[in-house]
DNA sequence: ACGCCAATTTGACTTTTGTCGAGAGCCGTG
DNA sequence: CACGGCTCTCGACAAAAGTCAAATTGGCGT
């Protein structure tokens, strides 16, 4: 191995002005180099993450209304993300928060399963580097071919990438033309062994997503948008790791989700840790939905999301008590 | 427990700065504080913990090595080869480091002096070709006229003709037989100016030599066996440049070493970079004795003897702290 | 061997951050 | 209710860090 004179330095650098807070003219004289260069060094060490600076995500849980909601919602943590006017894009926030939270979650030698969608790959986008040893990341759900930028395994390779860990994927397409295939598929001792691993997950990343007409799934070609109206008649009302769920959180009983490769929900109820992320207000039915079948026990949502489930759990104690 | 507001007001601001990549004026505005308050609250998280700064540790676990023997035993530059499990042989990893640490460091126009030793002379074998204008290569010590292939004159000459440098050779035996004709020989004017401008040298290379009966200098006829054990319990702990030191790394006050044509110890120390190399874990003991000497400023060893180093270092401070 | 291109490094400049003393608010006490 | 003693906060200045065009270096093709 030939010594990379580059990150050595960049390395050095970092080691010096972080490890003993040196100031940068310091590191420069040290290492014979100008302090401008060792600024360039410092600010690659913070992209590839030589150096890692992590916050405390513990204010958002401390905030009230997370404790009610956990209380509400018997989950065993709930992550607030303020709404800030300064912020353009508020669901930004959620993700950076949720991919703190994620590497707070995240133990040494763990099996993480990750599965799909603009959120998690936004997650992965923003997570900072860690190296966790002996950690895999594998794929809860088949692929799709689709020109996306966030395919499953793209989303499980970036995060396991960021932690140095070992990626586990899964080539299998989400969705296939019949039943008889999918279930073909699924006895692959290749494929089955991966999907009987998803249970010995001791975390879980994922979403959840809307039954629209112009929702993730649709859009990614998985299913029509006539197809999905269908099914929302029929009582879709989310989607999990590709698969329609209906408002209490099962799976539907219909012949896409027969027809999908992908993690049961049962073997992801069996995960430890399941940590689910919303960005969009938009996606409170599913999420009611994903909460009822209890696909989640760790919840990062923005503010308003927080009063909407507290607001409907409140409701719906009222009603229950009133009855 | 609900955290007081001054650490609500903390956390609030570590995360909009670290997390959000805020800058201070912003989020004091956000806050609704001055910035200098801003300044104080992160300078609080930092000491606190509520934000973590912390370099990478498994991924670059040599390099965090190296930083902390850098610390440990105040040179200016460590390099670790790091073991490599399906290398037969480490210590040819260690020699193919030190060749290309050793090119790096060579500048135009240096004087480099180099001693002798089968560690210098593998790193001179396998060192590529390099056209260094005005590189003066110049032997450290005398020669030995033993069948060794590595006799000083050899290492000076295959180094010089690598880099394209010229090489001043030395022709006095490295020990004669009565400290009179040692004596005798060091004032000829070839030998002395030879000598005298070892101090000139802007770098040094060698390895550090062993004191067991059959060590290098003992096989080469330096020294017989017995003599050495004798010369081992007066307190020999290593050999540089043909001589012995003591754990102290000090010249041992011995017939031998005065017998010795050589760069005398305090002429090394005046050498700016002197860049060590130990290949065999055994040398353990002469490393520390040349280390506490100050015979080096630089230097190559590999991952197992890194941690040894690292383990003596904080265990002795940790002694010297009991005490 | 030569000159050209890309990448790196530098010095000078701007912006951001750290620090310090002054002052404002707070509370228990006389 | 006024008064110290206390902490917390602010404004202004000094120090440090970030940035960018220009210069240098090293590699590469002709």
């Amino acid at each position: 191995m030939a010594i990379r004179p580059a990150e050595q330095l960049i390395h050095k650098a970092a080691w010096l002005y972080y490890a003993h807070g040196l100031r940068q003219d310091q590191v420069a004289s040290q290492l014979n180099i100008s302090r401008a260069s060792v600024a360039m060094y410092l600010r690659k060490a913070r992209e590839t993450g030589i150096v890692n600076i992590s916050t405390s995500t513990q204010l958002f849980t401390d905030d009230v209304l997370a404790r009610k909601l956990e209380d509400a919602l018997k989950l065993d943590a709930v992550w607030i993300a303020p709404e800030n006017d300064y912020v353009l894009d508020p669901s930004t926030d959620i993700a950076v928060l949720a991919a703190s939270v994620f590497l707070e979650l995240v133990k040494k030698g763990d099996r993480i399963g990750v599965a799909w969608g603009r959120t998690v790959y936004t997650i992965a986008d923003i997570m900072s580097y860690a190296d966790l040893q002996d950690v895999t990341v594998v794929q809860l759900c088949g692929n799709l071919g689709a020109p996306y930028s966030y395919r499953p395994d793209q989303c499980t390779m970036e995060i396991a990438r960021r932690l140095n860990a070992k990626g586990l994927n899964f080539y299998a397409p989400l969705v296939l033309t019949t039943e008889l295939l999918a279930h073909g598929l699924r006895a692959e001792p290749v494929i089955r062994e991966q999907l009987a691993n998803i249970s010995n997950c001791d975390l879980a990343l994922y979403s959840v997503g809307t039954v629209d007409a112009d929702c993730h799934v649709v859009k990614c070609g998985a299913l029509s948008a006539g197809e999905m109206t269908l099914l929302r008649e029929l009582g879709a009302a989310g989607v999990i790791a590709g698969q329609i769920i209906d408002a209490a959180g099962k799976a539907l009983d219909c012949s896409y989700n027969r027809r999908v490769i992908s993690a049961s929900l049962s073997s992801l109820r069996q995960i430890e840790k399941r940590l689910m992320v919303v960005q969009e207000d938009s996606k409170f039915e599913p999420l009611l939905a994903a909460l009822a079948g209890g696909l989640c026990t760790h919840l990062v949502v923005g503010a308003s999301m927080a009063r909407r489930l507290l607001d409907h759990a409140g409701a719906s104690a009222g009603a229950k008590k009133a009855s």
